[in-house]
DNA sequence: AAGCCTTTCAACCGCCCCGTC
DNA sequence: GGACGGGGCGGTTGAAAGGCT
Protein backbone atom coordinates (compact mmCIF):
# COMPACT_ATOMS: atom_id res chain seq x y z
CA UNK A 1 0.00 0.00 0.00
CA UNK A 2 1.30 3.10 -0.83
CA UNK A 3 1.37 6.46 1.13
CA UNK A 4 -1.46 8.76 0.39
CA UNK A 5 -0.29 11.96 -1.74
CA UNK A 6 0.37 15.21 -0.37
CA UNK A 7 -2.25 16.71 -2.00
CA UNK A 8 -5.47 16.00 -4.43
CA UNK A 9 -3.72 16.47 -7.93
CA UNK A 10 -6.85 16.27 -10.02
CA UNK A 11 -8.09 19.71 -8.18
CA UNK A 12 -4.91 21.71 -7.80
CA UNK A 13 -2.86 23.83 -10.13
CA UNK A 14 0.41 23.34 -11.23
CA UNK A 15 3.13 25.39 -13.28
CA UNK A 16 3.87 29.00 -12.25
CA UNK A 17 2.11 31.11 -9.73
CA UNK A 18 -0.38 33.71 -10.67
CA UNK A 19 0.01 37.13 -8.64
CA UNK A 20 -3.19 36.23 -7.30
CA UNK A 21 -2.09 33.19 -5.83
CA UNK A 22 1.19 35.31 -4.31
CA UNK A 23 -1.40 37.72 -2.52
CA UNK A 24 -3.59 34.63 -1.09
CA UNK A 25 -0.67 33.06 0.12
CA UNK A 26 1.34 36.25 1.58
CA UNK A 27 -1.72 37.49 2.87
CA UNK A 28 -2.85 33.74 4.73
CA UNK A 29 0.76 33.69 6.04
CA UNK A 30 1.02 36.87 7.64
CA UNK A 31 -2.22 36.24 9.49
CA UNK A 32 -1.54 32.93 10.82
CA UNK A 33 1.80 32.22 10.57
CA UNK A 34 3.29 28.92 8.88
CA UNK A 35 1.82 26.00 9.94
CA UNK A 36 0.67 23.18 8.56
CA UNK A 37 1.25 22.78 4.55
CA UNK A 38 -0.87 20.16 3.70
CA UNK A 39 -4.01 22.20 5.22
CA UNK A 40 -3.04 25.49 4.15
CA UNK A 41 -3.99 25.62 0.55
CA UNK A 42 -7.24 24.91 1.61
CA UNK A 43 -7.70 27.08 4.40
CA UNK A 44 -6.36 30.30 2.34
CA UNK A 45 -8.44 28.81 -0.64
CA UNK A 46 -5.39 28.27 -3.00
CA UNK A 47 -5.99 25.30 -5.19
CA UNK A 48 -2.44 24.21 -4.67
CA UNK A 49 -0.65 21.48 -3.34
CA UNK A 50 0.64 22.24 0.29
CA UNK A 51 4.33 21.41 -0.91
CA UNK A 52 3.97 23.90 -3.70
CA UNK A 53 2.76 26.46 -0.98
CA UNK A 54 5.61 25.68 1.21
CA UNK A 55 8.23 26.21 -1.54
CA UNK A 56 7.00 29.17 -3.07
CA UNK A 57 6.99 30.52 0.25
CA UNK A 58 9.92 29.67 0.98
CA UNK A 59 11.82 30.34 -1.99
CA UNK A 60 10.65 33.26 -3.38
CA UNK A 61 7.73 35.05 -1.07
CA UNK A 62 9.61 34.96 1.79
CA UNK A 63 10.11 39.17 2.95
CA UNK A 64 14.03 38.32 4.34
CA UNK A 65 15.21 36.87 1.03
CA UNK A 66 17.79 38.95 -0.82
CA UNK A 67 17.22 39.08 -4.69
CA UNK A 68 19.51 40.02 -6.81
CA UNK A 69 22.93 38.91 -7.46
CA UNK A 70 25.58 37.32 -5.71
CA UNK A 71 28.78 39.07 -4.63
CA UNK A 72 31.91 37.40 -4.99
CA UNK A 73 32.21 36.81 -1.58
CA UNK A 74 28.89 34.68 -1.55
CA UNK A 75 30.54 32.81 -3.92
CA UNK A 76 33.61 32.15 -2.62
CA UNK A 77 31.96 31.23 0.42
CA UNK A 78 29.20 28.71 -1.44
CA UNK A 79 32.54 27.25 -2.95
CA UNK A 80 34.14 27.00 0.46
CA UNK A 81 31.43 25.31 2.03
CA UNK A 82 30.58 22.97 -1.34
CA UNK A 83 33.88 21.55 -1.14
CA UNK A 84 33.51 20.93 2.72
CA UNK A 85 29.69 20.06 2.94
CA UNK A 86 29.06 18.66 -0.71
CA UNK A 87 25.54 18.98 -2.27
CA UNK A 88 24.07 20.08 1.37
CA UNK A 89 22.29 22.99 -0.14
CA UNK A 90 20.34 23.78 3.23
CA UNK A 91 22.98 23.71 5.21
CA UNK A 92 25.28 25.87 2.45
CA UNK A 93 22.18 28.31 2.55
CA UNK A 94 22.09 29.16 5.98
CA UNK A 95 25.18 30.41 6.32
CA UNK A 96 24.07 32.62 3.30
CA UNK A 97 21.26 34.93 5.00
CA UNK A 98 18.76 35.55 2.12
CA UNK A 99 19.57 32.94 0.11
CA UNK A 100 17.40 29.56 -0.20
CA UNK A 101 19.03 25.87 -1.29
CA UNK A 102 17.41 25.91 -4.04
CA UNK A 103 18.82 29.54 -5.17
CA UNK A 104 21.91 28.00 -4.63
CA UNK A 105 21.76 25.07 -6.22
CA UNK A 106 20.85 26.53 -9.28
CA UNK A 107 23.40 29.03 -9.08
CA UNK A 108 25.89 26.19 -8.42
CA UNK A 109 24.97 24.83 -11.29
CA UNK A 110 24.56 27.66 -13.37
CA UNK A 111 27.54 29.79 -12.61
CA UNK A 112 30.14 28.65 -10.26
CA UNK A 113 30.59 25.04 -11.83
CA UNK A 114 31.91 26.56 -15.17
CA UNK A 115 33.76 29.21 -12.83
CA UNK A 116 35.36 26.55 -10.91
CA UNK A 117 35.91 24.55 -14.31
CA UNK A 118 37.52 27.75 -15.71
CA UNK A 119 40.04 27.57 -13.02
CA UNK A 120 40.84 24.12 -14.02
CA UNK A 121 39.07 22.45 -10.80
CA UNK A 122 36.74 19.84 -11.05
CA UNK A 123 33.62 21.34 -9.30
CA UNK A 124 32.41 17.65 -7.92
CA UNK A 125 35.82 17.24 -6.01
CA UNK A 126 37.28 20.44 -5.99
CA UNK A 127 40.15 18.84 -7.30
CA UNK A 128 42.73 20.39 -9.93
CA UNK A 129 41.83 18.75 -13.57
CA UNK A 130 43.85 16.72 -14.71
CA UNK A 131 44.63 16.35 -18.31
CA UNK A 132 44.94 13.59 -20.36
CA UNK A 133 48.06 12.36 -18.90
CA UNK A 134 46.69 12.27 -15.22
CA UNK A 135 48.63 14.94 -14.31
CA UNK A 136 47.39 18.04 -12.63
CA UNK A 137 47.90 20.80 -15.07
CA UNK A 138 48.95 23.00 -12.01
CA UNK A 139 51.68 24.05 -9.77
CA UNK A 140 50.92 24.66 -6.05
CA UNK A 141 52.80 26.48 -3.87
CA UNK A 142 52.83 27.17 -0.04
CA UNK A 143 53.94 29.80 2.19
CA UNK A 144 52.95 29.99 5.85
CA UNK A 145 52.95 32.76 8.11
CA UNK A 146 52.83 32.68 11.61
CA UNK A 147 51.01 34.73 14.19
CA UNK A 148 51.07 34.16 17.84
CA UNK A 149 47.49 33.17 17.60
CA UNK A 150 47.21 31.45 14.84
CA UNK A 151 49.30 29.63 11.88
CA UNK A 152 48.07 30.89 8.49
CA UNK A 153 49.11 28.83 5.37
CA UNK A 154 48.20 30.79 2.09
CA UNK A 155 48.29 28.35 -1.12
CA UNK A 156 49.13 29.71 -4.57
CA UNK A 157 47.36 27.76 -7.69
CA UNK A 158 49.03 28.36 -10.79
CA UNK A 159 47.26 27.60 -13.89
CA UNK A 160 48.40 27.07 -17.39
CA UNK A 161 45.89 29.33 -18.70
CA UNK A 162 44.58 31.42 -16.02
CA UNK A 163 45.40 33.92 -13.06
CA UNK A 164 46.73 32.26 -10.12
CA UNK A 165 44.13 31.90 -7.21
CA UNK A 166 45.08 32.26 -3.93
CA UNK A 167 43.10 30.54 -0.97
CA UNK A 168 43.87 31.11 2.60
CA UNK A 169 43.73 28.28 4.89
CA UNK A 170 43.83 28.54 9.25
CA UNK A 171 45.94 25.91 9.84
CA UNK A 172 43.91 22.26 10.65
CA UNK A 173 41.01 23.47 8.94
CA UNK A 174 41.23 21.10 6.33
CA UNK A 175 42.72 18.19 8.70
CA UNK A 176 39.81 19.04 10.99
CA UNK A 177 37.83 17.80 8.01
CA UNK A 178 40.40 15.24 6.80
CA UNK A 179 40.02 13.36 9.98
CA UNK A 180 36.76 13.42 11.14
CA UNK A 181 33.73 11.81 10.15
CA UNK A 182 31.87 14.80 10.46
CA UNK A 183 28.13 14.57 9.77
CA UNK A 184 26.62 18.17 9.86
CA UNK A 185 23.62 16.38 8.79
CA UNK A 186 22.07 13.50 10.41
CA UNK A 187 20.92 11.95 6.91
CA UNK A 188 24.21 11.95 6.02
CA UNK A 189 25.39 8.41 7.23
CA UNK A 190 29.01 8.23 7.96
CA UNK A 191 29.77 5.05 8.20
CA UNK A 192 27.70 4.27 4.29
CA UNK A 193 29.87 3.60 1.40
CA UNK A 194 28.38 6.75 -0.51
CA UNK A 195 29.93 8.95 2.04
CA UNK A 196 33.18 7.14 2.75
CA UNK A 197 33.09 7.63 -1.12
CA UNK A 198 32.96 11.60 -1.18
CA UNK A 199 34.92 12.44 2.20
CA UNK A 200 38.08 11.45 0.33
CA UNK A 201 36.89 14.58 -1.89
CA UNK A 202 36.83 17.04 0.84
CA UNK A 203 39.79 19.01 -1.12
CA UNK A 204 42.09 16.89 1.14
CA UNK A 205 45.36 17.01 -0.90
CA UNK A 206 45.26 20.79 0.19
CA UNK A 207 45.72 19.27 3.99
CA UNK A 208 48.69 21.81 4.80
CA UNK A 209 50.71 22.58 7.82
CA UNK A 210 52.41 20.47 10.25
CA UNK A 211 49.92 17.98 11.35
CA UNK A 212 48.84 18.45 15.00
CA UNK A 213 50.16 17.38 18.19
CA UNK A 214 48.34 16.57 20.94
CA UNK A 215 47.61 13.69 23.71
CA UNK A 216 49.88 11.61 22.07
CA UNK A 217 47.92 10.96 19.47
CA UNK A 218 47.77 10.92 15.62
CA UNK A 219 50.90 13.24 15.02
CA UNK A 220 51.49 12.45 10.86
CA UNK A 221 49.33 11.98 7.93
CA UNK A 222 50.68 8.70 7.47
CA UNK A 223 48.90 7.54 10.85
CA UNK A 224 45.58 8.92 10.10
CA UNK A 225 43.41 6.09 10.65
CA UNK A 226 42.44 4.02 7.61
CA UNK A 227 38.86 5.71 5.99
CA UNK A 228 37.21 2.05 6.37
CA UNK A 229 37.88 2.10 10.26
CA UNK A 230 36.64 5.82 10.50
CA UNK A 231 33.08 6.00 12.54
CA UNK A 232 32.58 6.96 15.80
CA UNK A 233 36.03 5.60 16.46
CA UNK A 234 37.72 8.30 13.81
CA UNK A 235 35.15 10.57 15.15
CA UNK A 236 36.50 10.45 19.20
CA UNK A 237 39.92 10.83 18.09
CA UNK A 238 39.12 13.94 15.69
CA UNK A 239 37.51 15.13 19.39
CA UNK A 240 41.53 15.04 20.43
CA UNK A 241 43.65 15.09 17.39
CA UNK A 242 41.48 16.78 14.64
CA UNK A 243 40.25 20.50 16.75
CA UNK A 244 42.61 23.56 17.01
CA UNK A 245 43.84 24.44 19.98
CA UNK A 246 43.37 28.09 21.60
CA UNK A 247 44.98 28.68 25.25
CA UNK A 248 45.09 24.97 25.65
CA UNK A 249 41.93 24.31 24.84
CA UNK A 250 41.29 21.69 22.42
CA UNK A 251 38.74 21.98 19.85
CA UNK A 252 36.31 19.94 18.89
CA UNK A 253 35.41 20.21 15.25
CA UNK A 254 31.40 18.70 15.64
CA UNK A 255 31.45 20.92 18.66
CA UNK A 256 33.03 23.79 16.36
CA UNK A 257 29.99 23.59 14.46
CA UNK A 258 27.62 23.77 17.25
CA UNK A 259 26.74 20.11 17.48
CA UNK A 260 28.12 18.98 20.41
CA UNK A 261 26.72 16.29 22.71
CA UNK A 262 24.46 14.96 20.11
CA UNK A 263 24.86 11.90 18.26
CA UNK A 264 27.77 13.33 16.46
CA UNK A 265 29.84 14.46 19.33
CA UNK A 266 30.06 12.80 22.38
CA UNK A 267 32.93 15.04 23.53
CA UNK A 268 32.80 17.16 26.47
CA UNK A 269 33.55 20.49 25.96
CA UNK A 270 30.35 22.37 25.97
CA UNK A 271 29.54 25.43 24.20
CA UNK A 272 27.62 27.18 26.53
CA UNK A 273 30.57 27.70 28.68
CA UNK A 274 33.30 26.03 28.31
CA UNK A 275 36.58 25.77 26.06
CA UNK A 276 34.80 26.00 23.09
CA UNK A 277 32.43 28.95 23.66
CA UNK A 278 35.30 30.68 25.12
CA UNK A 279 37.54 30.29 21.62
CA UNK A 280 35.46 31.72 19.39
CA UNK A 281 36.50 29.47 16.89
CA UNK A 282 36.00 30.68 13.73
CA UNK A 283 35.37 28.32 11.40
CA UNK A 284 34.67 29.25 7.70
CA UNK A 285 33.36 32.20 9.56
CA UNK A 286 31.09 29.56 11.57
CA UNK A 287 32.14 31.44 14.84
CA UNK A 288 30.87 28.34 17.41
CA UNK A 289 29.50 31.20 19.86
CA UNK A 290 26.10 31.09 20.11
CA UNK A 291 25.68 28.74 17.05
CA UNK A 292 23.33 26.11 17.18
CA UNK A 293 23.45 23.63 14.33
CA UNK A 294 19.73 24.24 14.10
CA UNK A 295 20.36 27.84 13.13
CA UNK A 296 22.16 26.57 10.31
CA UNK A 297 19.21 25.02 8.27
CA UNK A 298 17.17 27.97 8.82
CA UNK A 299 14.01 26.95 7.95
C1' DA B 1 12.69 39.25 -38.83
C1' DA B 2 12.71 34.45 -38.01
C1' DG B 3 14.30 30.30 -36.41
C1' DC B 4 17.30 27.78 -33.63
C1' DC B 5 20.21 27.09 -29.66
C1' DT B 6 21.64 28.02 -24.98
C1' DT B 7 21.00 29.59 -20.42
C1' DT B 8 18.43 30.54 -16.40
C1' DC B 9 15.58 29.52 -12.62
C1' DA B 10 10.91 28.57 -10.71
C1' DA B 11 8.58 24.64 -9.80
C1' DC B 12 7.83 19.75 -9.42
C1' DC B 13 8.92 14.99 -8.02
C1' DG B 14 10.26 11.35 -5.27
C1' DC B 15 12.60 10.01 -1.45
C1' DC B 16 14.03 10.32 3.32
C1' DC B 17 13.86 11.68 8.17
C1' DC B 18 11.50 12.57 12.27
C1' DG B 19 7.75 13.00 15.43
C1' DT B 20 3.48 11.10 16.91
C1' DC B 21 0.23 7.65 17.84
C1' DG C 1 8.42 -1.44 17.56
C1' DG C 2 5.86 -0.34 13.58
C1' DA C 3 2.77 2.50 10.80
C1' DC C 4 1.64 6.84 9.35
C1' DG C 5 1.75 11.74 8.24
C1' DG C 6 4.17 16.10 7.77
C1' DG C 7 8.04 18.51 6.53
C1' DG C 8 12.37 18.96 4.26
C1' DC C 9 15.88 17.93 0.88
C1' DG C 10 18.34 17.11 -3.52
C1' DG C 11 17.75 16.10 -8.30
C1' DT C 12 15.36 17.09 -12.38
C1' DT C 13 12.28 19.33 -15.59
C1' DG C 14 10.48 22.66 -18.64
C1' DA C 15 8.99 27.32 -19.77
C1' DA C 16 10.77 31.78 -20.57
C1' DA C 17 14.36 34.83 -21.79
C1' DG C 18 18.37 35.92 -24.18
C1' DG C 19 21.85 35.22 -27.71
C1' DC C 20 23.35 33.86 -32.12
C1' DT C 21 23.13 32.97 -37.04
Amino acid sequence: MGRSPCCEKAHTNKGAWTKEEDDRLISYIRAHGEGCWRSLPKAAGLLRCGKSCRLRWINYLRPDLKRGNFSEEEDELIIKLHSLLGNKWSLIAGRLPGRTDNEIKNYWNTHIRRKLLNRGIDPATHRPIADSDGHQINNITTTTTASPDVTTTTTTISFAKTTPITTHLVKNEVEDVKTCNYSPDRKIKNSSPENQKRCPDLNLELRIGPPHHQNNAISSPSSYIPQHQQSVVCHRQTLVTGGRTSGGAIICFTCSMGIQNSKECSCTTSLSGTSCNSTGYDFLGLKNVALDYRSLQMK
